[in-house]
DNA sequence: TTTAAATGTATATAATTTTTTCAAATACTA
DNA sequence: TAGTATTTGAAAAAATTATATACATTTAAA
């Protein structure tokens, strides 16, 4: 696939929450939806899903709509959530320790193997069976392992010596949750969670409300 | 201003990375910067940083470029960002917490107020100096101390529950944690961290890395 | 004093994203 | 079974967003 015709990111920023509100159907045991019904439920029109979904081939059905398990389990490949990673978390803090207790990430196939840090107070210590280690085993770890995804939950002064590290160890993609803009190699993927920005965005459109509000 | 003259949603979304960059060109001591500087560390095009500063007024000076501090403190202000906002946080596991300890938060103006949670073994305890309370004393609290940004943490069946509540008790912004799309008013702002979709990306371009990689 | 650098602003162009439209296929009802 | 309503897929149109260009004006620096 080239870059004409590759699909575009807002569309793959879409595609998570179809898969959420399908899976939410799947629950339910409703097996028909229509992209009108989407529509309803996501708050994206009918007509953009029914594009979007487009973009990976014809899931549905003229006149009968999309069948939800064949949906979902369709965009559960696109988006990779048929295979499972290993996982390393660096930054065992609170928020380390958050992502590492969340059993939603294990249930959709990204298994964290470790979690490492630098403080000696915490190297020993188990967060669910996961042990946290000296983040110099890292990347001994890391190759040792076949550890795909390194996730980095340390404040923004470690962040990048962390991400060579796990560009170093072969890592393929770094999902980052400390403020900085990481500098690696052009074919590692990087995912941000910049919880600062999305803060004050929220500030901004409190204070601008009136703009955004029914217009 | 009316819906033909707001800045557009993309526009403030770079707001914070802009003025996160002059926070640290700020600290650094450096008190002068051009767009074609700026572009060079965002990566924005000097072009698109011009106009984009330029929805809010000219804060420039031609053959000079952008006094750092200056334009770090009218982005600030754009951004809300000089006042001091009260909050709280509803879910006191290690997310919750999270959020509580991080220091950057609180320097930015968003004060957490209190932690709520309903498990008995957590109500009592404190973060930071920060108590978590029952969350029976959710609503009370919020109409007494002029809390205005609601943080949700909790799991996503209870999500709706509490941002229930935060309307009903008269809060103006939800920061969301739950994998949930919030029900609300249409004046309420909800600003949604949703890590399974931002894992989920990155997935994503983990198993179509050629498409997009120096493409 | 002269030259280089830089913004602000308007305009043009390109690229991307969303919406509209409608033929064709299916489901449903009488 | 026939007729009607529903629905997708796909193409085209429209709207939005991003980028590039041009240049008068201002400042800095040599």
């Amino acid at each position: 696939m080239d870059k004409e015709n590759r699909v575009s990111i807002t569309v793959i920023r879409r595609l998570p929450k179809y898969y959420r509100y399908l899976g939410e159907l799947l629950k339910k045991g409703i097996n028909r939806i229509s992209s009108q019904e989407l529509s309803k439920m996501t708050g994206f029109t009918a007509s953009q899903i029914r594009q979007d979904l487009n973009n990976f081939g014809g899931f549905g059905q003229q006149g009968y709509g999309y069948n939800v398990e064949e949906l979902h389990h369709q965009l559960g490949k696109i988006l990779g959530l048929d295979k499972t990673y290993n996982t390393v978390i660096v930054g065992a803090g609170n928020l380390g320790q958050a992502v590492a207790n969340y059993k939603g990430f294990e249930d959709a196939g990204f298994k964290i193997l470790s979690l490492f840090d630098k403080n000696p107070k915490l190297i020993g210590l188990k967060i669910r069976d996961i042990e946290i280690r000296d983040v110099d085993e890292l990347e001994e770890f890391i190759k040792e392992n076949d550890v795909e995804i390194g996730i980095i939950t340390t404040p923004k002064e470690n962040a990048q010596d962390i991400a060579d590290i796990y560009v170093r160890s072969g890592i393929k993609g770094i999902w980052n949750f400390a403020p900085a803009d990481l500098k690696v190699d052009d074919d590692i993927i990087i995912e941000n969670v910049h919880l600062n920005e999305s803060l004050f965005t929220l500030s901004y459109f409190l204070n601008n409300k009136s703009d955004y509000v029914r217009n």
